[in-house]
DNA sequence: AACCAAAATGAGCACGTGAACATTTGACAA
DNA sequence: TTGTCAAATGTTCACGTGCTCATTTTGGTT
């Protein structure tokens, strides 16, 4: 494969010292004007440009990332795109990036098992890159020791502190503290939890708001319900809560929390399926915001995450000069719809 | 203290030159034994590598990339991530490159004005690149008089040919035709076409589909009704649906052909509200196969894409020896669960 | 010991650029 | 004319690497 392009150097576009000789000036005034600096000629300048337009001139990367040290790209390791969340972060910086006139050069990790921060670290460290961004979706193995790339600015994706390197995520835990409080604050003390998958770290941290935030109002937890995310799994567990409903009693939960829409979603449908009325009978919120446009009338009070900010923040932490180190949380706002009822009084 | 010796030399890291010092041989044994070549005792070997180990060197990018002249590297220009397709095609991208050990370099082309692909393609070029590809969302000013960058493999992601570069994308106007041929052939010969919006090409692709099929079979084609992409409107387009059908005659329709599954989630809620059936009543089908995990009990018969398979042929023409010119068209796979009955005979 | 091919290592160049420094040009006042 | 100064332009250097070619060392054979 190495063999092939050395002969194919035609490939290569024109050099700044052909454009020089064709312009009949040395290499550095057409440094100058590629790079738009003052004291040129307008006859030179001209000159310049219409020898540049007739050879294609391409300014050439490494060199000028050899003289200058600057790439003006970051690199992003990415574990797995497809998550809803890790789609709007990635816009978010994307955006910064634009803003900033920066490329973002991507890596995915890719398999099933959770990597290791320092393989990240590596194979993006020998990219052309001033910073970097790791997605740690999953716990990494090597978090705690991880010791970030010399020379290359580190920040972490991740609701965990960490000793060297900044680390930024949505404040997971918050959003069930402030969707608890909502609920408890709109007189609903009974209320079921469905959570996602165990393995995820969201999950444990949204299970964990809700379960401190209950501690500190002094009200009993009803076992926790636990989903995979799906609506599916949401539908199944609406179908207990429906029975508990129906049962009646002290122990009649009157509001259902879910750890993201889809399961909200699939609760709700099973609700009403069971000939319950949401918010009539049992009020439903959700976590993420991710329905709309996709399901017609979306009623859903839900909480939405500042992904976008998330990402904006995530890169101006890898390009930016300050070296302290901090763990981000970026708080979410509530999305008030129509699923859930004040039964205060 | 031991994270505080990062930055000896004014932010850049170790040279070659210096671990060749430390290691007392020459640069060029330094050059060998990191790009593995053979030739080098093992002996020296180990006492550069200790010398590497305590610099903490890291080969610099651009002097590599200057010498030899590949970046392992593609360029992606993005019009706008967030839009379903471009997702699991960016993901396909993504697998495929890694499988090369290639990075994947992003521009995003932000605002929400069309670019032109000379934009795009000047702006990547600068960066270190060895092939792009350029997602043409909506249709680009400057399509057909674009002329790629001299020396940089050009692919673009559209349903057009164009005579310079190859053209990439799903088979849109396929997707309808089948579906299309299919609830034909299940009998429905008066179906509703719900379009998604004017400006979209894969809309009109998808819509010319859909028409064309029906000329070919020699049934006269309903008015269209046409949404947003929206389950919102594909539910008001429902509701007019449900009118004609509760009309009744030779004119009501017994089936429902929506340009995404959204869409089509909106219409099977309008009908079911006007207490029809799906699909003892009417038939309804999708594409896209979004729904998966989003809503409880996905019951759409739909058109699945091979986005992947998308992003994996542009990489590869991306990276590919071979300069033909292709207008790739990747075909979809019909997802059939139950929505759509047989009504023959 | 003497020799020699092969292996291991070193020396020097070229890649394309930006910055520091050096030189030329041109305009204007004395 | 001459001198002066600033603007315009040219010259040289260094960045860090891989490749070609030259040189040294190694290990085995005569």
């Amino acid at each position: 494969m190495e063999g092939m392009d050395q002969q194919t150097r035609n490939g290569r576009s024109a050099s700044a010292a052909e454009v020089a000789a064709l312009a009949g000036v040395s290499r550095q005034t057409v440094s100058r004007v590629v790079n738009g600096m003052p004291n040129v000629m307008e006859k030179t300048r001209k000159r310049v440009l219409a020898a540049m337009e007739e050879l294609g001139f391409r300014p050439n990367f490494a060199g000028a990332a050899l003289r200058g040290g600057s790439y003006r790209s970051i690199g992003l390791c990415m574990y797995n795109i497809t998550r809803v969340g890790n789609l709007a972060t990635l816009e978010g910086i994307m955006q910064a990036a634009r803003e900033h006139d920066f490329a973002v050069t991507m890596i995915e990790m890719g398999g099933d098992k959770p990597y290791a921060l320092a393989d990240a670290s590596r194979r993006m460290v020998e990219r052309p890159v001033d910073g970097m961004i790791l997605n740690m979706n999953r716990m990494a193995p090597d978090f705690e020791e991880f010791v970030p790339q010399p020379g290359v600015r580190t920040v972490i994706l991740s609701m965990y502190a960490h000793p060297r390197c900044t680390t930024i995520d949505s404040d997971q835990y918050g959003s069930c503290e402030l969707l608890t409080n909502y609920l408890l604050e709109h007189g609903h003390s009974n209320m079921r939890f469905v959570a996602g998958p165990e393995n995820s770290i969201s999950s444990r941290f949204r299970e964990a708001g809700w379960r401190d935030t209950l501690g500190r109002a002094h009200v009993d937890a009803a076992p926790m319900l636990r989903g995979d995310w799906s609506a599916d799994s949401g539908y199944a567990m609406g179908e207990r809560i429906a029975a508990e409903v129906l049962a009646g009693g002290s122990q009649a939960p009157t509001a259902v929390l879910a750890a993201n829409d889809q399961m909200a979603l699939g609760v709700i449908a099973a609700l009403e399926n069971a000939g319950l009325s949401v918010p009539d009978d049992v009020s439903v919120v959700g976590i993420d915001d991710a329905l709309e446009g996709l399901v017609p009338h979306n009623r859903l009070t839900t909480l939405r995450f500042d992904l976008r900010g998330v990402g904006k923040l995530a890169f101006e932490a890898a390009i930016g000069e300050s070296s302290s180190i901090e763990a981000i949380h970026v708080p979410s706002t509530l999305v008030e719809r129509s699923t859930v009822r004040d039964i205060r009084g």
